[in-house]
DNA sequence: TGCATATATATCTTTCTGATATATTATAAA
DNA sequence: TTTATAATATATCAGAAAGATATATATGCA
């Protein structure tokens, strides 16, 4: 039903035949801090999807480790990520944990503040990176092969709100430093105990 | 334990006392969509922070309706709070289901695509004139209370990554639209079930 | 030699989401 | 006027997702 879990797995199984582990692995490169899956939910679904005929499982016999279990879609399952895809998508969501604290900054010292946007900002160009490493390697072989076309389009938006959380650090960072009354408003807000808004 | 509910919740309440339904309409506002906390984790939350003593109730009987249950932040509440407040954040995450039916985009029509795209581009200009709408009442505020300082910072934020979003949608059908071998890449898209990658 | 990292699958608990139920009042539309 | 629906307010539940942990081996590197 609305697990959105299952069609991301149809969805990278439709590029290539993978395990779990890579889908994992794919899923963290190609959307970046943009989607996420994990085992917990991976390995349950793939059974589940396997049950359905949507993907079929082929066991590579290992010695002395586990067996790879490699899943390729079916037709069955290529028909029901394409009736996915064409439902609009689900409202955007996030989790900006870094905000939450700004927003109840009354509680902190200026330094204290600074270090939260800080950190923020190293998370940022941290991806910022990340996603232009592999973007340059993707633009490479776009030449020869057209499949990168979608994926550097996803590529170009995550880029972008990437530079604009890095442009926000600087700009926050600058606003509270130079705010002359900050230490009066966290004494205010050190002091008060639920009262007025 | 890890639960970040309770300090969003901690962290409401330390700016004035509210009901649950309360909580859940200010995050909405001052968070937008940054931070997202609903029922099922508000009312279970405000009954274990009470317990823990770290709120209290104040019940306002009410006639022929549902009894307003008012929560406060105690002293031991806002020491939690504040000890969490200097951890540092967690990593930022996102849902944007958006790229992830770009990044599939090989199995859909140009049309359905670019529909996708703008559907996600008025989601980001509805969010950005919330936000606009919303700060331009804080500024007014800001002159006579320095408390919107804090929230006004997020609001920034919040601005920016909307209007990278609604750059990053323009841009984005126009590389579609005068792509010249895209119908090609969506026959192949249809056809290919399972190849190489 | 020891340590970290990568490959690979699996499970389990906690947390979170989304939907639903209940009940009243206020407001807008037919 | 009636009807609908939005707002106020609390509450719960099923299902989905997150996060952590367990197991086992291989490889690279100080």
């Amino acid at each position: 039903m609305g697990s959105t879990a299952q069609f991301v797995i149809l969805g990278m199984l439709s590029k290539e035949p993978m395990t779990g582990y890579d889908i994992r692995k794919r899923v963290k490169t190609r959307m970046g801090s943009f989607w996420d899956i994990n085992y917990g939910q991976i390995y349950p679904t793939l059974r589940t999807l396997e049950k359905k005929g949507e993907v079929t499982k082929k066991v590579e016999i290992m010695e002395n480790r586990p067996n790879r279990k490699v899943y390729s879609i079916t037709n069955k399952g290529l028909n029901e990520l394409k009736k996915w895809l064409l439902k609009p998508a689900e409202p955007e969501s996030a989790k900006i944990e870094t905000l939450l604290k700004v927003a109840f900054g009354e509680h902190l010292s200026k330094d204290e503040i600074i270090k939260h946007i800080n950190e923020f900002k190293a998370r940022n160009i941290s991806r910022l990176e990340d996603a232009s490493n592999i973007e340059k390697e993707m633009k490479a072989q776009l030449k020869k092969n057209e499949k990168y076309f979608f994926p550097l389009l996803t590529f170009s938006l995550g880029k972008s709100l990437h530079k604009a959380g890095i442009e926000w650090a600087d700009t926050a960072i600058e606003l509270i430093e130079k705010h002359k009354n900050f230490t009066k408003l966290y004494e205010n807000g050190k002091n008060k105990i639920s009262k007025i808004n």
